[in-house]
DNA sequence: CGGCGCGTCTAACATATGTTAGTGGCCTGC
DNA sequence: GCAGGCCACTAACATATGTTAGACGCGCCG
């Protein structure tokens, strides 16, 4: 599979983007087929289709506003998010891209992206070309379902960071956000024995998402670290109670399940 | 087209729904063609397959959560969100529903109904059977694109809704709320010659749809009349000034666009 | 016709969160 | 090995929004 040439999805202007020739596919095909069940050769069908795998160093747009979908984008490694700037210069975040999941779903409608992404930290990527996309999909309609599927657990999450924003205070915000990452990522097979995982983004990242102050997200952690429930540093993340946590959120994960 | 047996969608816990035979279906053909080019043939098969519509009074559950879609349900007339309710019994509203608009698009991809969806006035709902639609899907897949397209623009409001919660102070998303239900009401055409529209809803549920408390939407409402953007009142909004009240909001309609 | 419930509106006061400012640690590049 | 920059962290103070309480008007129902 894969060319090796570097191809940019969006243009030169994305410097430091490498090939990166040997990347475990596997995760895009988990998260997929968790969504919905598929057969080995659908599986095997979907893995082929992942054709270039890139890496974008961080802080680097992987896909932005109102530029029309040309192939579908996935991520493989790393930590992405969608985000939008106000005229005050604000920058909210609106929604996290995890390895396995699809950058934008504007493929599937032939849409613009809405939104533009941003990769967190340094993040691989995958690309689809649409064509042998549809082509494959004609044949294998799970393979559609699935990713319709997907795009419906992205839509809840966004209500439920609406849910946040407008009804959680600041310690069951932080607390919310950390209980989604942590099961997202444990579904794709990234939290470790330690129950640690991937969280590369600075406490300004995290008020910029949850509507907070950089000052206030500070203040929140600590209590968090306070009550023993997590640990947090050095991009890592590490869930020391889950079940506490929950608690404080009200976390209920069944808008992650596929139905 | 059409039986004339009144059946409730979810159980006959939500007495009051009464069959209402003669209703205008052309709302949803508008909506969805506005959405992805239809050829006549391709609308007719559409409006036909509104089966039944029936209409429910105010503040009822039409949809709710965690309950698998065994069928497409499209507004017809009136107003409804989409809602959950929190342990701290606080309501939060995350998303609202027009006359043309599915309710939900769990039926996309066979996905249980994540969030209730519940009327605002009165409301008439007719109904699509997921079998004949499917049937129909497979002949003109154009029809499965305009579904989709419309799932994309309500991700899009979601989205846009978590920015004005995290981004926005009070009289801005008040402003960003108003000019949204404004420019989705004249899509299908739904704002008479004095620039008024349905806006069937109390003060306390625009703070339950806008994270804001009941006295602070209130406060908010003056502000914005006293600017003389805007006046309101028995269930219906009067865009006075678009254009000053779009620079308020920094609102750019662009995400409520199809492509 | 009178009372009750609901929705709007206002005032006074309470507080969660924002802002500004600054320290200190750590890494990076010269 | 030093300088500069970024990030975590803290303190003091500022403010947008929440809360509580109550008046007023209106429509509905007994």
């Amino acid at each position: 599979m894969s060319s090796f040439t570097s191809v940019d999805p969006v243009g030169s202007a994305y410097a430091p983007n490498t090939v990166h020739p040997h990347i475990e596919h596997g995760v895009f095909v988990r998260r997929l087929s968790a969504l919905y069940p598929l057969q080995p050769h659908e599986s095997k069908t979907l893995e082929a289709l992942v054709e270039t795998a890139y890496t974008v160093a961080a802080h680097r747009d992987i896909l932005h506003e109102q530029q029309p979908a040309k192939e579908a984008l996935v991520l493989l490694e790393g930590l992405a998010c969608h985000y939008k700037v106000l005229d005050s210069a604000r920058r909210q975040m609106t929604g996290f891209v995890l390895p396995g999941d699809f950058c934008d779903f504007g493929f599937l409608s032939s849409s613009v992206t809405r939104q533009s992404v941003m990769s967190l930290g340094k993040v691989v990527v995958g690309r689809i070309d649409l064509r042998q996309l549809s082509a494959v999909a004609d044949k294998m309609p799970n393979i559609l379902v699935a990713a319709m599927r997907a795009a419906s657990v992205d839509q809840a999450c966004a209500r439920e960071l609406v849910i946040s924003l407008g009804a959680r205070d600041a310690l069951q915000r932080l607390a919310h956000f950390l209980c989604e990452l942590h099961h997202r990522s444990r579904i794709v097979g990234l939290v470790n024995a330690n129950a640690e995982f991937d969280l590369s983004m600075t406490q300004a990242e995290m008020g910029e998402a949850l509507g907070l102050s950089t000052v206030h997200i500070n203040r929140t952690i600590q209590q968090l670290r306070k009550r023993k429930l997590i640990a947090m540093g050095q991009g890592i993340a590490t869930i020391l109670d889950a079940a506490g946590l929950e608690a404080v959120a009200s976390f209920d994960g069944r808008y992650l399940r596929p139905n």
